[in-house]
DNA sequence: AATGAATGAGTGTTCATTCAT
DNA sequence: GATGAATGAACACTCATTCAT
């Protein structure tokens, strides 16, 4: 059921729309509406995914929010759950792109650069409604395996990876007092999903600052003397 | 209306009432049959609230689960509503209480303390699917408030408060070598948290030993050689 | 469906259980206890559908205000209906009775005698509530043609044919200056309805004198001078 | 939500739309089809209406006397209340309208003119089938106030006021023998009421001429000779 | 006789989806 | 491409009725 049904002619159609602008342009819809009209749906849909769930999202909001017809998502989705799975998934799909580009630099000590990439990262997270993403991510997860697992392919374990190959480096480097972080790669990013949870749907009245969480954990394990 | 007529303790009581029958009621249904069928709803609520969510199960599916008939569920929870956050409540309430009773011994270590008393509980979780539930208030929590805090007040504050509590004591024994768990309680059950996120949503396939995690957790923060 | 299913063998079985009364008492239910509990019911009832009509009226409710349980009604009325029946037609019943016992006297004028009896049993329909039953056998007699033959059968016809009994009388004897009533009876009793109909649905606020409105008609009828 | 979407003067305005088409709206479902449903809705309802009354009437039903889907009356009418409630006002609105228009001529008595155009509205209703609609109204007049109260306003009151308005008139010009209708307005509608009360329920199979029962009252009122 | 737990048919209402315009 | 009227499957909830106790 969740087998989002991708319309990826969408993409390669909008580009020949855009081509095809200069050349003819005598009658038929207008492509930059048509691209428009879309990104309405798509920004409409988001904010009505995250506001209510899924099972309590209409097509009729989505299409209000959007200032469309109700009929007209259908144009770009074939039916709700393609709707949701689209959204989101392209919310997901490089959004942590530029961040696990980044370089360690030379004489860098891993936990400097984790500090400064992870902490980038989060930042980013917070700024954008990243983590309302994730919570949407989490909480329709039972539904949409098919999201959870991209999220997992693009999100989650890029992070863990990361920190699994840096981990062995740190530990050559003596920046690590034991081989914990080895083991229990989950570890260092526990915290940032602790303040998720906690700031997203437990209490959020009283949110904790998750990039101090974060930090005081990364100091944790890497010694604490062993800054740089 | 409906008034689900709470029959307080039931299994033990039943027999009592048996014998108390003259008193209060000489004829009509009984009781113990009653308190049978509300068990059955209850169980086939739970577990049909776990498959598909709150949005996704029906009275109708919780009625054929506990082989009643559909407006039988109607008796004893007025709305799907109540009956899902009756359920849910009912499963967690009290369901720390005796590991919150458990006291330090008089040379027991705040560590050992914790890693005993934590480590039952954590046995308490995955033994008795509590992980689940904990993964249903999350994902229902933004429909549910009301769940949330229960949750909240039950479960994550408790346990929370446990820490804030201890943490200055094991400071005070030397027990830890620094002040970050006084400043970040929530850094000692981040890896929980972490270890039921990843088994029950994000990584089915490949769970991790969150009682090894939390240990793991646990050492690190404690300086590691004070363990007794 | 509206057969209102009579349970004629109650009258008899009270009457039978009366006097089996003085002989067994040793075991078995009190029969006074019986009568009590149906009566209650049937005034419960009335109470009811009065209140909220047919449709809105429930059993449940019924019971409720008689103090009974759910299923109790039934041992009296085969089904809803039966019970609004039952309940509507015992109140129909010899509501006249003595009315129409009352003779003429031999002097008396028949526009004496009109006013006499009919004022009486003006007095009694809004003293006892019975404009109300009126009411409720003109807005449920689509669902219930029985109810409304009852009530044609037990008032509306026999006060007509009174009046069409009498007003051949009364021509003979000089009281009525034309035929106007010996060929539209309604005539008389028109102004009755239309305090009934005013009083009870339409404006209920500005309740009419229905007593005044009927004696204004009489005499309008009766040519005025002729009264004795 | 549904927001009726009121589509005033239907037949006449809906040609109008058509050639202003390009202006309001370019594209989509045709206006008639919504008009010539929406109609269809109406009608069926207020057939079903009168034939079950509110209770027994059911959505389903309506829809198929219309032979639209069962969801599509929801289109018009938010609720089974509002379906009644529109259904049944939109057929008493409006509905005295013209015949309180009238003028009395200037050499025209009073009783003439009452004739002339209470006659007219007499055979208004019983042409047009007012008559079941005044007993909905009365039937469902517990449950549904607010109709009884227009009910009241646009069909009972005017022709009381009426009658008032022109009482003191007819007295001072010498057609009234006293101050009967002066003091009892009622009492000249009275035979309309207690026709239709018979002929819509008490004894549909004798139903009596209304009009003429009118008459009767007129004159009797009108002493007789004063017509002209 | 009385109870009230259990039943299940029936209905109002929602909303994803279709399609004529 | 866009519209929005129409569809009809699905579901929460009610309540008359039954029957074991």
């Amino acid at each position: 059921m969740p087998k989002p049904k991708q319309t990826p002619a969408k993409t390669l159609t909008s580009n020949a729309a855009q081509r095809s602008k200069r050349v003819t342009r005598a009658r038929g819809p207008s492509p930059d509406k048509t691209a428009h009209t879309k990104a309405s749906i798509v920004r409409a849909a988001l904010a009505e995914f995250l506001d209510k769930g899924f099972a309590d999202s209409t097509i009729a909001g989505v299409a209000q929010r959007a200032g469309v017809a109700k009929g007209t998502p259908y144009r770009y989705f074939a039916t709700k759950e393609a709707l949701f799975a689209g959204v989101v998934q392209q919310e997901l799909v490089g959004a942590l792109g530029e961040i696990l580009e980044e370089r360690r630099g030379r004489d860098e000590s891993v936990q400097a650069f984790l500090r400064r990439t992870l902490l980038i990262a989060l930042g980013e997270i917070e700024r954008k409604g990243r983590a309302a993403i994730a919570r949407l991510v989490i909480v329709e997860g039972v539904r949409f395996p098919a999201l959870v697992e991209i999220y997992r392919r693009e999100m989650f374990d890029p992070v863990l990876d990361q920190i699994k190959r840096l981990a062995p480096v740190a530990r050559r480097r003596g920046e690590l007092p034991d081989d914990r972080l080895i083991r229990h790669p989950h570890l260092l990013i526990a915290p940032v999903w602790m303040g998720i949870l906690n700031n997203q749907l437990i209490d959020r009245e009283h949110p904790i600052d998750i990039a101090r969480l974060f930090e005081a954990q990364l100091e944790l394990m890497f010694s604490g003397e062993a800054q740089r």
